[in-house]
DNA sequence: GGTATCCATTCTGTATACAGCGCCTGAAAA
DNA sequence: TTTTCAGGCGCTGTATACAGAATGGATACC
């Protein structure tokens, strides 16, 4: 969901050939078939995906501002590939940018009635964690929470020049909120985790609300950096690797 | 300089039609030839710019990404409009992500080699602001150097997630860091922001040095500022306002 | 006089054709 | 066996043609 927030504006309608396009495309890389280092040539791409090569190379520019790609200097795009380090920044950048939202959220002042929509979430949140407790699997929930919750904190920011940023921040798979959810999943103090995460939801508002900026920064930085936690366990743990969103695209210390 | 710097990696050969229309395009809009809000046809500009359509039309995506256009939802692009809020906020976006640049730089320590070419570019910034003190005009140089005194910054954190982004950030050409400089001149304390910001300068190396993270993040949030209060003043001023890049995509207070 | 509707113009999205460049392969010579 | 050169293939960048859709203006009707 967050990973075609950049996109979704024109998806709206008929998903014109270019976002299909672009759509198809992010699905070959994300899943793997197209490997990082691999040069992506428009006309096989042509065939694949079914439309001319126009859209195409429309989809390729698009890919490579997104970050997926990179300009290759002979001309044409090749699929990135991303250290640990990379990921580890990319995350560190998104705790930034959404501290940002938070502090100005709280210094600039929200008016009560718009925090009602994330407080809802939040009730929500609290049940899917309770469920979650209860040994149901409440993932999928969770997941679809958290993205809104991430969402609506953006709206209390009302800047749009940060929620630019934000989102440009969480294109890549593996550095939007929901990343490494499902990683966590797998993690021994799973539930542990889920509930420090929930509580850093209740503290952000909080602060928010009280309008303290700078506790409010201070959160989300922490917060996002329970990704970081369940990235470097991920990195010691192959089944959990495989979790990553676009795992495909990362190279583990060693190779090139 | 900064301002192109997205582009810079396909200017350096031959500049292809593409990148020459996205030059031309940019600087029409810049100019104030294309109003904020003017829808911005491909076929008028094939005439105006001497190319065809497509590589037109592949400009107009790579400015809209870059965020000096948007699209029109029934299809096309027209020329972006920003508040003064939006001119603030992309400003406070900098100084977070170059904050954190330099935070990381820190933490994570610098060789002391690595430290030579910015302390280089430290010393020639001291040589132009003694120079302007003596009252010579020295801007053009203290552009040139501010902007590579920034450039070096990013370079120590060696952290691509984190320069991408920060590059991402300065396109908006009032969000660079040497956006307020030619609006500084202006100011009435023109020299004693000119000194707090080379001290600045100073500092944040030392900060890194010193591996003081947070001393590091919270000098290059208010060197920032620097910029925010330049813009303070440019609002208030006709003449110091058209020297605001990118002048003709603000609007002021009370327009749409 | 205002409003709604219809038509013509104009534009975008898409497909395709063409030229030039680069790269890779294969063969020949040292 | 290795290196160099030549040839061919594939690729990108660019131009252009075509179809469907939207927009704006003019006209007719209320």
């Amino acid at each position: 969901m967050a990973l075609s927030a950049s996109a979704d504006r024109d998806e709206e309608r008929s998903p014109s050939q270019t976002v299909r396009a672009q759509l198809a495309l992010r699905d070959l890389i994300l899943g793997g078939e197209l490997r990082p280092g691999d040069r992506i040539s428009e006309l096989p791409m042509v065939d694949r995906l079914g439309v001319s090569r126009t859209p195409v190379r429309l989809a390729l520019v698009r890919l490579e501002e997104e970050g997926l790609l990179e300009a290759i200097p002979s001309g044409g795009f090749a699929v990135r590939s991303f250290s640990e380090r990379d990921v580890f920044d990319a995350i560190e950048v998104r705790g930034a940018l959404e501290g940002l939202a938070a502090r100005l959220a709280a210094e600039r002042g929200v008016p009560a009635d718009d925090l009602l929509p994330i407080r809802d979430c939040l009730a929500e949140l609290d049940a899917v964690v309770e469920q979650s407790h209860a040994g149901t699997d409440a993932f999928p929930a969770y997941v679809e929470l958290n993205a809104r919750f991430h969402r609506l904190l953006l709206d209390l920011a009302d800047s749009p020049s940060v929620a630019r940023q934000v989102e440009r921040a969480a294109t890549l798979p593996f550095a939007s909120p929901s990343a490494f959810v499902k990683v966590q999943a797998e993690l021994p103090e799973a539930r542990t985790v889920l509930t420090v995460a929930q509580d850093h939801h209740r503290c952000v508002i909080d602060a928010i609300e009280g309008r303290e900026g700078t506790r409010a920064e201070a959160i989300m930085r922490e917060h996002a950096r329970l990704a970081s936690r369940n990235l470097r366990f991920a990195l010691r743990n192959k089944a959990a690797f495989e979790l990553i969103p676009g795992a495909a695209l990362l190279r583990r210390r060693g190779r090139t």
